[in-house]
DNA sequence: CTGGGCGGTACAATCCTCCG
DNA sequence: CGGAGGATTGTACCGCCCAG
């Protein structure tokens, strides 16, 4: 069944995208990155999560990785640019919302083609099928991102297969990553270091408040593979027991099952046109790569340095991968759920 | 060439129904 | 009443065009 555009419905959402809200603690920031990787909420909540992950995960780097001067300073601009893309987008976000929002409110908006618009012009998407959102205009910056890993060429190479092979995209010849989740720039940039072009795109309407969608660039690098190319090369590693770039593979689109790898069932799912191209076939467009305690043991010590970010990160399906090869780290966390559970009941 | 505007859509993630 | 699988929703990935 097609989605009917419903103007109560979209009301519904914008009242809670325009709801007024406190900026969230870092824990509450870092315990959603935890969950499933992605901030929503009003618009005056899920700005300030950003630039407060953003200003986490920048402090932890400094302190976790040996870095130059030089370096450091990089690290500190590119915060500096990411807070203000964040805080201009977010003017401009309820500055268009709140103009939709009062439109709707008085009936003087008017639809045309995909389009609907306030009287002062102001336009947002609201095509049958998709998803609301508005388009963020002009809020784009250079900056530089240092080469904390420090890896060898060849093991860097590995890492970014991966992510190729999965959600790294490709514009004008050059790799991007577009995303709603703060963790992942931190992942991806990590690998693609140097020259970056940062864009806040869009601001999509959900059921549970907006979400941002953030574009980068990376200038210094060109894009080597097509999708189909790094997909096989992953698939070729694996088969000559190479884990590293099933690793981003994973982290980009692998199944995140948290309930499964509680209760003891491991097993290694990645999305897949080609499902057989990675290993067993279970379902439309999923291969089972591997399974077992010992493959989520292989990932993480295909991680190496690139865990230590991973872990500060608190990237959420790193987190699966701790879960399922750390008793003490798995124990503590059922201990928080149990507790959760407890204040909520 | 790069940046930016516009838009399209495949498919992953999540929700929800319904069947045993 | 749990969970398989279908339906819905959101996101990630893509391309084209134009200006400077």
């Amino acid at each position: 069944m097609e989605r009917k555009f419903s103007i109560e419905e979209l009301r519904r959402r914008l009242e809670l995208a325009l709801r007024p809200a406190e900026p969230p603690s870092l824990d509450e920031v870092l315990a959603a990155v935890e969950r499933n990787g992605r901030l929503h909420g009003p618009v005056d909540r899920v700005f300030p999560a950003w630039v407060t992950y953003s200003e986490y995960a920048v402090q932890k780097i400094v302190e976790t990785f040996q870095l130059a001067e030089e370096e450091r300073k990089r690290l500190f601009d590119f915060r500096d640019a990411m807070k203000q893309l964040l805080l201009e987008a977010q003017r401009q976000a309820k500055a268009k919302l709140t103009a939709i929002y009062k439109a709707v409110v008085d009936g003087t908006y008017r639809m045309e083609g995909n389009k609907l618009y306030a009287p002062d012009g102001t336009w947002m998407y609201v095509r049958e099928g998709f998803t609301q959102h508005i388009i963020i205009h002009g809020v784009s910056a250079s900056a530089r991102f240092p080469n904390l890993l420090k890896m060898p060429n060849e093991k860097l190479e590995l890492f970014q297969i991966g992510w190729r092979a999965s959600d790294e995209g490709e514009m004008g010849g050059r790799p991007v990553m577009e995303t709603t989740q703060p963790w992942q720039v931190f992942a991806w940039i990590s690998l693609r270091y140097g020259e970056l072009h940062i864009h806040v795109d869009s601001v999509t309407l959900t059921r549970k408040g907006v979400s941002v969608e953030v574009a980068i660039k990376a200038r210094g690098w060109m894009q080597r593979w097509s999708k189909a190319e790094a997909i096989d090369l992953v698939a070729n590693y694996f088969k000559h027991g190479g884990w590293t770039p099933l690793l981003t593979m994973w982290l980009g689109d692998g199944k995140a099952r948290r309930g499964e790898v509680l209760s003891g069932e491991y097993k290694l799912v990645i999305a897949a046109k080609e499902p057989w191209r990675l290993g067993l076939v279970v379902g439309a467009e999923k291969a089972l790569v591997a399974s077992g305690k010992e493959a989520f043991e292989r990932l993480r010590e295909a991680a190496g340095a690139y865990g230590e970010l991973l872990d500060l990160l608190r990237a959420h399906k790193w987190i699966e991968i701790k879960l399922a090869t750390n008793d003490a780290f798995r124990a503590a966390y059922k201990l928080k759920a149990r507790k959760r559970g407890n204040r909520r009941a």
